[in-house]
DNA sequence: CCATGATCGTCAGAGTATCGTACTAATTGG
DNA sequence: CCAATTAGTACGATACTCTGACGATCATGG
C-alpha cells in the first residue's frame, strides 16, 4: 500500500516539479490533495490530512507563500480560517490530476483494467472507516 | 491509498508504543518495515524505502542506537553494511504484525473477507511495477 | 445578560526527517 | 595496475512533525 502510493506520489512530484511548480513538495501535496470544493476549514483539513493543526498550518503557509492557497476568515466563525485552492494551485491539481491518470493506466495496463477498478473502489471503500472526513470528497461512497 | 495507510501506521504506532515501545517513529518503522530475512544492505533498505541513502542511514542510526537493528559488515564488499534485526526489533515487529493482522480483520468486516483478500494480492501485484525491491519480500508475486 | 467552558488557529520550542553535496575507502573491469 | 564506479558516512541546510500554551471567539446555561 505504502510504497505504491510513496512510487506514485514521487512521480506526480516530478511530473509537477517538471512543468515549473518547482517549489513544492510531497508534504505539502498531500495536505493540498485534501483541499476541495469551496475550500475547508484548517483544522478539518488538519484531520482530513491525519496530522496535527500546527502542521498543517506550517504547510499551508508554505503553500499561501508560494500562491497555491489562499487562506480567508471563515463568514461563520470569526476563528476559523479558510483554506481554498488559489488559481496557481489549481494549476497545479490538474498537472497532477493527469499524471496520476497516467500512472493508473500504466497500472491497468499491469493488472487488468477491472481489477485496477475494483482496487480503486475498494479503497475508497476503505475510507469509510478510516477517513475521518470522507464526507467532503464527492468521489467517497456515500455514509452507510 | 495513502488514507488507509497512514491511518494503519499511526494505529500500529500507538500499539507499538502500547507495548512499552516508545522510542520509536512512524519513519523509522517504514524502514523497519523493509528489513526482512538475514537482512539488507542500507543502500538497498534506502531504495526499498524509497529514500535516500542518507535518510535511511539516519533512521537506521536511530534504530540501531534504540537497539532494534544491528549494523555488521557485509563479508562479501567491506564498504557495504548489513542491517539486520536484533532481537528488540524482532519484539517490535510481532507487536506490529498483531496490530495489522487486527486492523485486517476489522477490514475485512467492513469490506468482507473476499474483498479485503482480492484488496491485498492486488497491491502486492501492483508491487511488481513500484517496488524496487520486490525481490527482497517473500510474499510477493514471483518475477514474471 | 454574562460567566464559564469549549473551540479555533497561531506561536514557541524542540526534535525528527529528508535531501544534495562531498569525501574516503573499497571494488570492478579494462 | 589504475581509472572509474560504488558504498556508506559526514556536513549543512531545510522541511516536517509534534506538544504545550495562548488570545480571540463562540456556545451554552444559569
Amino acid at each position: 500500500m505504502f510504497v505504491a502510493h510513496r512510487a506514485m506520489e514521487q512521480r506526480i512530484l516530478a511530473a509537477v516539479h517538471a512543468a515549473g511548480f518547482t517549489d513544492t513538495t510531497i508534504a505539502q501535496g498531500r495536505v493540498a490533495a485534501r483541499i476541495r470544493g469551496d475550500g475547508v476549514r484548517l483544522g478539518e483539513l488538519a484531520e482530513s490530512a491525519q496530522v496535527t493543526k500546527q502542521t498543517a498550518s506550517f504547510l499551508v503557509d508554505r503553500l499561501e507563500e508560494n500562491g497555491y492557497v489562499e487562506r480567508v476568515v471563515d463568514p461563520d466563525d470569526a476563528r476559523a480560517r479558510i483554506v481554498r485552492m488559489a488559481a496557481r494551485g489549481r494549476a497545479v491539481q490538474e498537472v497532477a490530476a493527469r499524471e496520476e491518470a497516467a500512472i493508473y493506466r500504466e497500472w491497468a495496463e499491469h493488472l487488468g483494467a477491472d481489477e485496477l477498478a475494483r482496487l480503486v473502489e475498494t479503497l475508497h471503500r476503505l475510507r469509510e472507516v478510516t477517513d475521518p472526513y470522507r464526507h467532503l470528497d464527492p468521489d467517497v461512497p456515500a455514509e452507510r
